[in-house]
DNA sequence: CTTGCCTCTGCACCAAGGTGCAGGGGTTAG
DNA sequence: CTAACCCCTGCACCTTGGTGCAGAGGCAAG
């Protein structure tokens, strides 16, 4: 009933199957970023499901590609609240965004690198028996070095397991 | 007494903790990436201890920077493994490099797209009410969402945990 | 009312990338 | 010789980001 008398023209609210449809993830995910606190429904009907408001696929296809792009789900969150604040610009939240395009753009760099390295590297033929190779040399010279963090990239189903080790093919 | 015969100009071989320090990562880290296969030590002493190149440190920091790119240790390996191939581009590896360099162009184009989404947002003060935040609708639009893969970025010490959730603010 | 499809919660489990620890030897200076 | 370090193996455990499953309840159609 109080769904039903919204402002007619607002999307009915969803439920979570309707939503996981809609942003292409799964029931688990969704609840799983509630957990997280990336993702609240709305509000629950009196039985207690979740609904979503039809803005919520959005987020969610948000919350997959910043992902993507190397951000680990806490870090979406902070994006995501900052994000959130609407229309008011703390100090704080300046500080946070200034940081994360500050890490954007050395992640660019570092990639335009290693894209130059491997192009470079096709173009004259690989290295050279005998040094260190180019590619490695580029990226892994002396510097800080960075505790365990990252994680990306290429398709992989999650139920296809089964392969171990490392070959070059593929 | 082998050792320290080698052609006197080369670097004696690192022990395990040599190199750990050199290339700024724990022993144990050194010894599960030779279970991967990213790291095997030129040889073992009599007695078992591992003896690695003087090259050894450069190949570490590189793993470690090509995982900060977002790349999984999976594909690390498969990269070393074409550099490794010195002086053979196989077609096989050619066509690797050259998806590489196509995930790394998408990459960064992602990366420009979420800067200049958080650049313009600051600049006009942030999300007006009631509208979708441009910074989701960026990145949040429809389009194929991709398996759960990606992870990277800010700095994190391993040992200083007991923070849950998630404010904008640190 | 029963069937079928959703959804709920809680809990267990998965893969990746490490980390730590126990128990047992190597090697080396004093 | 013995202490102090270093290293070995195997195994268990940790964090992230999800998945899956069981057991129980909601709800619309026939």
């Amino acid at each position: 009933m109080v769904a039903s008398l919204r402002r007619s023209v607002e999307a009915a609210p969803l439920r979570i199957g309707a939503l996981a449809q809609a942003a292409g993830v799964k029931l688990s995910t969704l609840r799983f970023y509630e957990r997280r606190k990336l993702l609240v429904p709305l509000e629950r009907s009196e039985s207690g499901q979740r609904l979503y408001g039809p803005d919520a696929a959005i987020r969610v296809r948000f919350i997959r590609r910043v992902q993507e792009l190397g951000f680990s789900l806490r870090e979406v969150s902070a994006v995501l609240a900052m994000s959130d604040l609407r229309g008011t610009p703390t100090r704080e939240v300046a500080r946070f965004a200034e940081a994360k395009v500050q890490a954007i753009d050395a992640r660019i760099d570092d990639l335009r690198r290693m894209r130059r390295a491997i192009t470079t590297l096709m173009v004259e033929g690989f290295c050279a028996p005998d040094t260190v190779c180019p590619i490695q040399a580029s990226l892994g010279a002396a510097g800080p070095v960075a505790a365990r963090k990252p994680r990306a990239s290429a398709p992989a189903s999650p139920r296809s397991p089964r392969r171990r080790s490392t070959a070059v093919g593929t």
